[in-house]
DNA sequence: TTAATATACGGAGGCACCCTCCGTTTGGCA
DNA sequence: TGCCAAACGGAGGGTGCCTCCGTATATTAA
């Protein structure tokens, strides 16, 4: 069997996908820690590959970001089913917004970047964008069916509070600030 | 007599003073025609100086940008009193605000940059945001006396319309898009 | 298992840019 | 007009970007 009529069907090699992998890892530890002009050949030297490999996986710097964002998103979103297969649906919930910290920390970093590329990063933007929507969703409507928080719930607007938390202080250390707030506002989900 | 105990006061020279105005012409048109990755070597050629120059008025690239924003900001301050006096003040508001587009045109493009500079930026915001209210405010506060406009404008919301005409349309054409609606909008605020 | 080969890897090298340093030039002052 | 502090220009060393191609290896067929 051939997935294409004119060309036969390779299994793709193993070290590629997982030279893959180690660059996305390496290059969000970068991103962290150095900056966002952490230099490509530093990306490559923690992922402990060679800069063409670097270069064969992500063309442009830009590919680079991409790549770590939207694998930001997608693990936010691959996250719910497992969130509820091993907790009780109102801890699924709290957990995931905890993650979504994680996932504001990113994007804070790599935000100026992803403004840089206009057209290509907006339908990248919707797409994120729905995938988070659905998430939290998911969650809320399972936390609710469970009794575990209060019915008058909008997702949406649980979503702009998750938002509002993460981005209004610019302070250095928002972080910890918005993961109070997010235990906070877990507790106030929990009372009817 | 001194300006300072210490130090003799000693004019400034002319040609420095020259040379940091054509520096940020120069950078200005860069930003805007290659884009904000121009490179600093590429300014000081447009601007005729050496690369030597353009370090010793601006020490960084950030300091380039900042420079740019700062005197589109200082411009759209200063020509307040300039349209007053050419101008009858309904005019002098109307044109101020098509020279408020400049701006944003300016501002989009070096956004990203400014924003990078998390800290000292946040101060030169701040001063920013003062010097355009208080324009908007005076040219405000004329054309209501002289009959111009409607008395009942807040030149806080007229600035937050401005904003919102300016920032909406993430189109290629948002320019013209805007440049009507600020003729519409000025039709508006001329009628009671 | 082994041989064949498509696929991926590594890193040298050429180019552009960043930034510093210092010899040269020039504007301001007496 | 002459002095000199201030400003200028650009060569040059360092770094990062990206390409290219010889080498290595995973996959497949026999």
């Amino acid at each position: 069997m051939r997935r294409k009529p004119t060309a036969a069907a390779r299994k793709p090699r193993a070290d590629s996908a997982r030279n893959r992998q180690l660059l996305i890892d390496a290059a969000k530890a970068g991103f962290s820690g150095v900056g966002l002009d952490v230099s490509l050949e530093e990306i490559a030297r923690r992922a402990g590959v060679g800069i063409g490999t670097l270069y064969r996986h992500f063309p442009t710097r830009e590919a680079v970001v991409e790549a770590v964002y939207r694998r930001e998103v997608e693990q936010l979103a691959e996250a719910v089913p497992q969130l509820l297969k091993t907790s009780p649906a109102g801890e699924a919930l709290h957990q995931w917004m905890h993650l979504f910290v994680d996932y504001i920390a990113t994007k804070r970093i790599i935000a100026p970047s992803l403004a840089a590329a206009a057209t290509r990063t907006s339908t990248l933007h919707t797409t994120s964008v729905e995938l988070i929507t659905s998430a939290i969703s998911t969650l809320v409507k399972h936390a609710i069916a469970s009794g575990d928080v209060r019915k008058d719930i909008d997702p949406s607007d649980l979503l702009r509070a998750l938002v509002g938390v993460s981005y209004s202080n610019p302070d250095v250390r928002w972080e910890a600030s918005a993961r109070r707030l997010i235990d906070i506002l877990m507790d106030g989900l929990r009372r009817p």
